[in-house]
DNA sequence: AGAGCGAGAGAACGTACGTTCTCCGATGCG
DNA sequence: CGCATCGGAGAACGTACGTTCTCTCGCTCT
């Protein structure tokens, strides 16, 4: 069965494609790296994939999909609507820490191909899009308000960039601390009102 | 005086280097382009900067000293130590209203070069771990704990991203609100003991 | 005025990239 | 056994980049 093949092909130079965009930069990998690390000839390859750049998009779509699990994953860990918020951070918390952490992939492409690249930096948008209002409907489901869904966004974003930039995974636990505090004070204050 | 006009001449390419790396990212950015804006022949260029990765160090350097200014400049307008941190974030959304605001120059640049550029990655990591120290004394000043300065520079970090990825500049007050839901939170928090 | 120095314009060089093309051997079928 | 088709390896092509070199012009100093 060549469709088979073909899909299997197409999936390992993905995931090659993956861990070397993400490692070195999309610009510093080129087509040849990709195709030696996969196995695959370069008339292969361009069978499989129109473009370089179709590549770039299903490597965002994939690590999308990855990142939606992740969080669904970590959401359903927790027994009432703070933990499940909390749990977020937990999760990113194991992120860092994973030898090849290199910061958040939509946040690094965005700011090496964002101002070129219209398509990319539309898909980076829906997905950062896409995960606020996965945490806005945990934050109505806890009777917060709206602004605390984007603060714990900002929280989420600020946490991904600070841990790549200085190699530590601490500001995953920084970043906890403060969504705790943060839920905490919009709940009393709602409840209180 | 020759010096003098030597002098003139680098700002001015400096001047453009960040205003195209910036908008349109380094990579996208030949020498040919700084070149032709700047009016210099690529030999002067080159007399006056040794290669394209110095003239990227240099704008990094650049922009390091405005930001610093901005920071302290926001700092002082601030009574209290609690307005003084806020101040940040006023600062903040002045910036994110600029029509070219396109994120933080180092998140941009740590995204684009940093897997394949360690100086400027560690130019990156020397920047906001200096802005971390400032806030740090801030917060000190008022007298927070340590954490509390991890906080509102995840929160300041996570701002920036967010607003360059959405293209709008309401994360900022959405920043400097968890920032004084935090800042309250901890100086009540450590009063009270 | 003539010679020498410096600067500007851009051609040239080496490299690397994305993409396409050519060759060539293997394989399946009559 | 011969032929045709397919896929792999990698050469080739066009472009663009960072960097260097060459040529020419204009200015200056005696």
């Amino acid at each position: 069965m060549p469709t088979q093949t073909d899909e299997e092909l197409r999936e390992k130079v993905l995931d090659v494609a993956d861990r070397l965009y993400y490692g070195r930069g999309i610009q510093a990998v080129g087509m040849d790296a990709l195709r030696a690390e996969a196995g695959v000839s370069l008339k292969r390859l361009y069978q499989l994939f129109p473009s370089k750049e179709s590549i770039v998009e299903e490597v965002l779509h994939r690590r999308r999909r990855l990142w939606n699990g992740l969080v669904e994953a970590a959401v359903a860990t927790g027994a009432t609507p703070r933990d499940r918020l909390l749990a977020v951070y937990d999760m990113l918390a194991r992120w860092f820490d994973d030898d090849d952490f290199r910061g958040c992939v939509f946040i690094n492409t965005f700011g090496e191909l964002g101002a070129t690249a219209p398509r990319i930096a539309q898909l980076v948008r829906e997905h950062k899009a896409h995960f606020q209002a996965a945490l806005a409907a945990l934050v109505a489901e806890a009777g917060g308000p709206a602004s605390l869904a984007s603060q714990l966004a900002i929280l989420a974003e600020g946490a991904q960039t600070t841990a790549a930039i200085a190699g530590t995974s601490e500001a995953a636990g920084h970043a906890r601390a403060a969504a705790a505090t943060l839920i905490d004070s919009a709940l009393t204050a709602t409840r209180a009102r």
